[in-house]
DNA sequence: TTGTAGGCGTTATCAT
DNA sequence: ATGATAACGCCTACAA
């Protein structure tokens, strides 16, 4: 029941509304001053909760949201938080994604998403300091960026890397070595004793710690089970399925081909997969074969694997983050991530 | 060779800089107005090279960037695009993100992301109302947003959606109806007589467009073939893995179980792989399968597809809305994309 | 070509 | 509990 009509300027004839309204006009509705809209928009204690009541009505009627930039000019806060990864269509760089949003959204914090090739580092330290301002956090996926991660913590923006445990910087992974030895251990229990790995260097000058890990543990499986190492049983997949496709015709072409080969990396494994049945061989019969990551993928085609809960990373990493920047100096500047060993069809004993 | 020792102002002992520098800074360094500053650095044409040259050398040494917020306060563009996708994890998805990232990276725009889950489709509202002040464009993946689609353009940002044609909003997307027809005949043409479909329903009161045209397309191809539609036939696959692999098992728990089936997505079928292993079924000689996608796993397992340039179309839709932004209308209101029959080992003629 | 100064919409400090 | 008002850092007429 309408008792008065507002004034004209209140409310256009037009459906559309013309402008976004500002603090101000909500000030103005309510009969407050600006400062008292912030502090009840705000949830600020100190409002008397009748104000409080005709300040959310008067929002409401204007359907008033809080412009972005103002806010966070005036505020010198962001509430936004920045993840930069090397590529984005990998399995692995969309997990982790996702857990990240998933936490982010419940967070009420916006997710700035960048990538930079593993090639150009120089450019990682543009886009991390772009970032700088315009982003209360980061998250770092892989450690190709970890200078940046520690010169941004050391700028006072919170900066956690998922994927590699490093000293300098919050981070949490997986033990690589552990997975390279469980993975290799799988197979020589099998009985297998030729056995060939898929690694990955994206490129000669970018070392990764955790191939070298994963490679170590391989090679620590070796040596327990007396095998001897051979290069020849090595070879690069580039982590895609192309890569590891090109890998397992080359080790396949060997004179004494593997009866078994560890791939870094699940999408490698169906490379080789595809490898196998363009050479007409069977596996598990003719050849074994173990990934690592488990791909929902892989169980739909019941490849062997090494499980890791890589979108609870991105949880993990974004709740952490987020907990620093509340004030919450982190528990522990490591999280480890358990992994687990799904042995499934594609691994069986050598038939020769 | 330090001629001269700076004022200790200047140079702080610490190696970490204090505090950003601001555009004040650089204009007393360069001995400018901050005005000149701005100008130059945007690469104002009304600008002296000397003049401009002396800015940029101030601006470098004191390694100055414009601060977000306040050039976004001040210009009113955020130089943001938004993307809204139902699902992060989907490979459809994925693709599209890194087709519009690659083009905003070079167009030196922000990417941010939002999910919302297809049920909310209220909350989706809420999402895009956020959007709006901090975004110049959007980007919808899917068409379950189609409505906000349209409000955003009213609303003055320009908004496009990709994978459904609408009329309301610019689009890009496939012939869905063809490309179900083109599956379908693929597999009649092989002889196949019982063809099953796997369609997927995310929920019960969400309307696909998508989904009725592929299907639309599989009814055309059977009437083509003279078939009768079966409705024990179809089952709901969730657009999962894990849907594709129930729904299949349901199809070939029939009492006369089809001889091929049709998968809306390559994901789906992957499930479906899935559920002919776990029944002892061999592919293509028990059961012939054809997705719909061309994920590149389909590649690697021999899967039979529809293609769809699905990275080609997140590029096209930012440029689309790169153009509008800059003022330039876009050509067509929708813009059509190829796809294609692509027909590996996984389709083959029926052994009964 | 360059400088001056008034916004942009909030937040936060300091009174009251 | 509430109100003025000065930042926040930049952009952009308008002047010179």
């Amino acid at each position: 029941m309408p008792s008065e009509q507002p004034p004209a300027s209140q409310e256009p004839a037009s459906q559309e509304p013309t402008a976004q309204a500002t603090i101000v006009d909500v000030a103005l509705r309510a009969g407050v001053s600006v400062a008292t809209v912030s502090r009840a928009l705000r949830n600020y204690p100190n409002v008397a909760s009748a104000t409080r009541d005709r300040v959310l009505q008067a929002a409401g009627e204007l359907s008033y949201v809080a412009d972005t930039n103002a806010s966070r000019l005036a505020s010198g806060r962001s509430n936004t938080i920045g993840v930069l990864a090397p590529i984005l269509t990998s399995w692995y760089t969309g997990e982790v994604i996702a857990g990240v949003e998933e936490v982010l959204r419940d967070a009420e914090l916006d997710l700035l998403i960048s990538t930079r090739g593993l090639v150009d580092r120089r450019d990682a330290f543009e886009v991390a300091s772009a970032f700088r301002q315009r982003v209360d956090g980061m998250i770092l996926v892989d450690a190709y960026f970890h200078d940046e991660g520690a010169r941004m913590n050391r700028a006072g923006i919170p900066t956690v890397v998922v994927g590699e445990h490093m000293a300098a910087v919050p981070s949490l992974s997986i033990d690589d070595r552990l997975g390279g030895e469980m993975a290799t251990r799988h197979l020589l229990e099998l009985g297998h004793r030729r056995v060939g790995l898929i690694g990955g260097l994206i490129t000669p000058d970018v070392v990764s710690a955790v191939l070298d890990r994963r490679l170590a543990g391989f090679h620590a499986a070796l040596a327990a089970g007396r095998l001897r190492r051979d290069r020849s049983l090595i070879a690069e997949g580039n982590f895609t399925i192309e890569g590891g496709r090109r890998a397992a015709r080359q080790l396949l072409a060997n004179d004494n081909p593997p009866t078994a080969i560890f791939c870094l990396s699940d999408e490698m494994a169906f490379g080789a997969i595809q490898a196998a049945r363009e050479l007409g061989l069977s596996i598990p019969r003719d050849l074994s074969l173990i990934g690592f990551d488990d791909h929902p993928v892989a169980e739909a085609i019941g490849l062997s694997t090494i499980r890791q809960p890589v979108r609870d990373m991105g949880r993990v990493a974004a709740r952490l983050v987020a907990d620093i920047i509340d004030g919450h100096e982190p528990v522990s500047r490591h999280l480890p991530q358990a992994i687990a060993l799904v042995a499934r069809s594609s691994t069986a004993a050598p038939s020769r």
